[in-house]
RNA sequence: GGUCCCAUAGCUCAGCUGGAUAGAGCAACUGAUUUCUAAUCAGUAGGUCUCAGGUUCGAAUCCUGAUGGGAUCACCA
């Protein structure tokens, strides 16, 4: 639509003498129950004018009547200038543009975007909470790459640390060497229940020391696993043999756990960092701060930064015994991943718990002058809370992704089944449609809401399949690759000489159009909701477009080819924005 | 207590760079299948856009304050 808001702004300057720029343009969609596809707002002009709404929106009506052959006809309501664009013009973005094979394929920016999601504890299989990370961060690098950007997927792996010790403590004392092949357990579940009842035990032990009359702090510094815990995690930072070798095997079978939810979940990687490499990092950036002046030592000698007059508190970067803290490594983390990438934007796909977190660290990277911290950017998103409340590992109160996909891949099986919509499938075609569907559902379900609201998911009700649903979409998909292969449809077989078009085809080919915008507009505000909500607002368009017209038995030839190209397109931009959701669409369902 | 985020139909959510009578889905009710897939479509009903001020020709949208919910304010990660 540029070719109209380059028109207004020109039309304001010849009928008003007054300059303005296209971002003063005010465009929008023309509201259903009135005639046209585009509506200029015309209040802002009356100034300049001096003339009413209605007046002005007629002068400028006509003058871009006469400028642009494009333009059918026009009407004003109120201040609204309502534009109808010819059809003709609409068919041509429909043959040239949308069927064309580079349709929404964004030129390359020269921009490198590094996107940092998933980023697991090696010690508990992935729960809810992380499968909605894992897809806003595919969806969110699918979505910048569709915008032009080269994208660099980094999973930063959490494979150290005090929580890590304690499912080996609890293996170690109560495991009898059990393993993935003894127990039948995916090697991430099996971590995690030594993780669920390490914390059981230890619970317990503080009960006990309680009873003997310590505080509760005292009882929790002085239960012997949380020392034994400790003690472990002085002997990996030593390299002691015999724990390296145990947390090798254990973060082992995790690894072989999560090579297999990430593959049912579609989510992949290009770089992982683990913090068993880089939990040393960030120290030399202290040092660069002491020397710069942008930290200071206290009498103890630790290391902080005083960000009171950024609104926010003092923040300790290194201990007093020279030993990191959280951001430090962060910190230095953020250092290596752009001396490795060299990326110009760099995003952290990371849970609203962390939004101070990651406040304070772009800051402090920002007053250390790095010209990179400008790219950094915190995808910040709710929690997924259930009807009792938050999820806690530990506490073994959380909805465990591989049995939600589990459930999504039978639900999705007894569904389609029940409406005998699987006559003539092999066996391998009826499993592979079963994970697209559930796996639609869920996906879709997480994808659609705005990241940063909090979600509530209760584990009794459901996920729906009609509606507002993945798999409606995935059903629109179907039913267009249904028809097409019953017309033998081919793109080379499509005619061109439909000149007039309908309402719902018209309002089809304007939905289309939109695709490309859609994208980046979601890449700019790091939102695949944006695409979730476009793609079903053109798989609704199509429904109607299919209840209102006939196809295969259109009244002339000439239409039937038309209605097929738009269905073709249609199907093509579904199956595209779906992919950009980490979605498949099936051929049948 | 300080800071940040959220609040729209019974429920789940769009709309938020200010524009027309605030839109979908679910649930409820009515109707559509001798005709291309009814996981669909058409319709009925459902709203003081949390509240109170302010800015403006115009506010769900921007500003201020309040209320309710969540997060965070660790020498944990």
């Amino acid at each position: 639509m540029d070719f109209i808001i380059e028109a207004v702004v020109k039309a304001i300057k010849d009928l008003y003498q007054t300059d303005i720029t296209a971002k003063d343009v005010n465009l929008q969609e023309t509201r259903k129950e009135f005639e046209g596809q585009v509506t200029l707002v015309t209040f802002p002009y009356t100034k300049v004018s001096r003339k009413g709404p209605e007046q002005t929106g007629t002068e400028i009506g006509e003058y871009l009547q006469n400028a642009l052959p494009q333009i059918a006809a026009f009407n004003v309501v109120k201040g609204f200038l309502n534009i109808s664009i010819t059809d003709s013009y609409w068919l041509d973005q429909l043959r040239t543009d949308i069927l064309s094979d580079d349709f929404a394929v964004a030129k390359p920016n020269g921009k490198k975007v590094m996107v940092e999601y998933s980023s697991p504890n090696t010690n508990k299989p992935l729960h809810l909470g992380h499968i909605r990370n894992n897809l806003l961060g595919f969806s969110l690098a699918e979505i910048l790459g569709a915008a032009g950007y080269e994208v660099i997927k980094a999973n930063l792996v959490n494979d150290r640390g005090i929580h890590i010790c304690k499912s080996m403590v609890a293996w170690r004392e109560f495991g009898q060497g059990e393993t993935p092949e003894s127990s039948g357990l995916k090697g991430d579940h099996l971590a995690g229940k030594y993780y669920v009842w390490f914390d059981k035990a230890y619970k317990q032990q503080i009960q006990e020391l309680i009873e003997e009359g310590q505080t509760e702090d005292e009882a929790k510094k002085n239960a012997p696993l949380i020392k034994e815990a400790q003690q472990m995690l002085l002997q990996w930072e030593a390299g002691d043999e015999a724990v390296i070798s145990l947390w090798k095997t254990m973060n082992g079978w995790v690894y072989e756990g999560f090579a297999v939810t990430y593959k049912t979940l579609g989510v992949s990687f290009d770089k992982y960092y683990y913090e068993s490499n880089t939990y040393l990092l960030g120290k030399d950036i202290v040092e660069e701060g002491l020397a710069k002046g942008v930290f200071f030592k206290k009498e103890d000698g630790s290391v902080w930064i005083d960000l009171t007059e950024d609104g926010l508190d003092q923040k300790l970067v290194l201990r007093a015994d020279g030993t990191s803290v959280y951001i430090t490594q962060d910190l230095g983390t953020a250092q290596l991943k752009y001396d490795d990438f060299k990326m110009d934007e760099s995003i952290y796909v990371v849970g609203n718990e962390q939004d101070y977190h990651f406040k304070v660290l772009f800051l402090i990277l920002q007053k250390l002058g790095k010209s990179w911290a400008q790219g950094l950017y915190h995808l910040s998103y709710g929690m997924v809370d259930l009807p009792s409340g938050k999820m806690k590992s530990r506490e073994g109160t959380v909805v465990d992704a591989d049995d939600l996909m589990a459930d999504m891949f039978n639900t999705a099986a007894e569904t389609t089944e029940a409406m005998g919509k699987v006559d003539g499938f092999s066996e391998e075609d009826k499993n592979k449609l079963y994970r697209t569907i559930g796996m639609g559902a869920l996906k879709y379900f997480l994808l659609k809401v705005d990241p940063k609201k909090r979600l509530l998911f209760d584990p009794k009700e459901s996920i729906d399949f009609q509606g507002h649903t993945g798999p409606f979409i995935q059903y629109t998909h179907a039913r267009i690759k249904s028809v097409l292969s019953r017309a033998n449809y081919t793109a080379a077989s499509s005619t061109n000489d439909v000149a007039e078009l309908d309402g719902i085809e018209r309002d089809l080919i304007v939905t289309l159009t939109k695709f490309p915008e859609t994208i980046a507009e979601a890449a700019a505000g790091h939102s695949p909701a944006v695409i979730a909500n476009y793609v079903y607002e053109l798989a609704k368009n199509y429904n109607k477009f299919y209840h209102e017209k006939s196809i295969l038995q259109a009244e002339e030839e000439r239409l039937k080819q038309f209605r097929l190209q738009l269905s073709a397109a249609s199907a093509k931009v579904i199956s595209k924005a779906m992919g950009l959701l980490g979605i498949d669409v099936p051929e049948r369902m």
